[in-house]
DNA sequence: ATCTATTAATAACC
DNA sequence: TGGTTATTAATAGAT
């Protein structure tokens, strides 16, 4: 993207791998920067240009992002049994959540009439059942807004007529 | 870059965000090599999706890089206890997970038109909207089910008929 | 996953 | 470095 494509391969003019370096730098950490927001990402982003100055960007505290990688490849720093049986523990309680996530997922999908290809009829009427009564409540819901506000806006005209009726009384007695 | 510009905030929709997670990730994995090799520069870069995915580049060895980093940034992370931080990061993945696991179990409440007195108007309306759009898709699914079993009885008895018609030839032959 | 209209990044130049 | 502009690359939204 510039004036002309470019080889993926070592720059050689100095200067020009100086420069590029600054400007895909700054893309680089920009993009990383979008991510982490966009989509609610944990990202960190460690640079050395090849004079040695160096760069960073995180999302989060860059270390516990290093530890989090850490624990992913394994490497757990806890060897002694009760760290390794609280590991444990975290692991199943983790992998019950991971679960719950995708099951109410999966069912957010099916609500949505989504991913439906699994479902058999008797499923696909009882996630119409459940659509029905859901719309009926809201309808009610919202019909109870909208009564309220008509309730509002009645007794705010009885008080404005009746504010009138103040203000015209008022004006007889005083003039 | 795209068919319209984006708002540097948190994607909201689920799928969207899913979405947009896997195409910039491969982007920005490949911006980061292309980086290191164009430049000659030293990168890693780590990634957590929010589901707790983990993605990642380095132009050398991980650990190296973070090594390097940690002598940039002084002796001070060098030796302190890592088991308890270790701690802090699953107590946090934990708690983003409770946190989605409330989101989606409050989304379905709602679906199901329960707990609405938190939500307006334009919610109720939002709410009522993907319930119709899912309910239409459920129905057309139960349809097509339906019409597939129709297809197969028809199948089926063409097949009954041919069979008897195979049949009388063969008692009109045979005696 | 694939396609494509648009926006964004950036190579070359100053 | 810090602008400008012609081009290429990335990608948002749709399919």
């Amino acid at each position: 993207m510039g004036r002309g494509k470019v080889e993926l391969k070592r720059i050689e003019n100095q200067t020009n791998r100086q420069v590029t370096f600054s400007k895909r730098r700054s893309g680089l950490l920009k993009k990383a920067f979008e991510l982490s927001i966009l989509c609610d990402a944990e990202v960190a982003l460690l640079l050395f240009s090849p004079s040695g100055k160096y760069y960073q960007f995180a999302s989060h505290d860059i270390d516990r992002t290093i530890l989090r990688y850490k624990n992913e490849v394994g490497l757990s720093t806890t060897n002694d049994d009760q760290g390794l049986r609280a590991m444990e523990v975290w692991r199943t309680q983790i992998d019950d959540m991971t679960r719950t996530i995708d099951e109410l997922e999966a069912r957010e999908k099916h609500l949505a009439g989504e991913d439906l290809s699994t479902l058999g009829m008797k499923e696909l009427k009882q996630l119409e059942r459940q659509l029905r009564i859901g719309a009926v409540r809201i309808r009610s819901k919202k019909r109870r807004i909208v009564s309220e506000h008509i309730n509002w806006l009645k007794r705010r005209v009885r008080l404005l007529l009746y504010e009138g009726y103040i203000f015209r009384r008022r004006k007889k007695t005083v003039f």
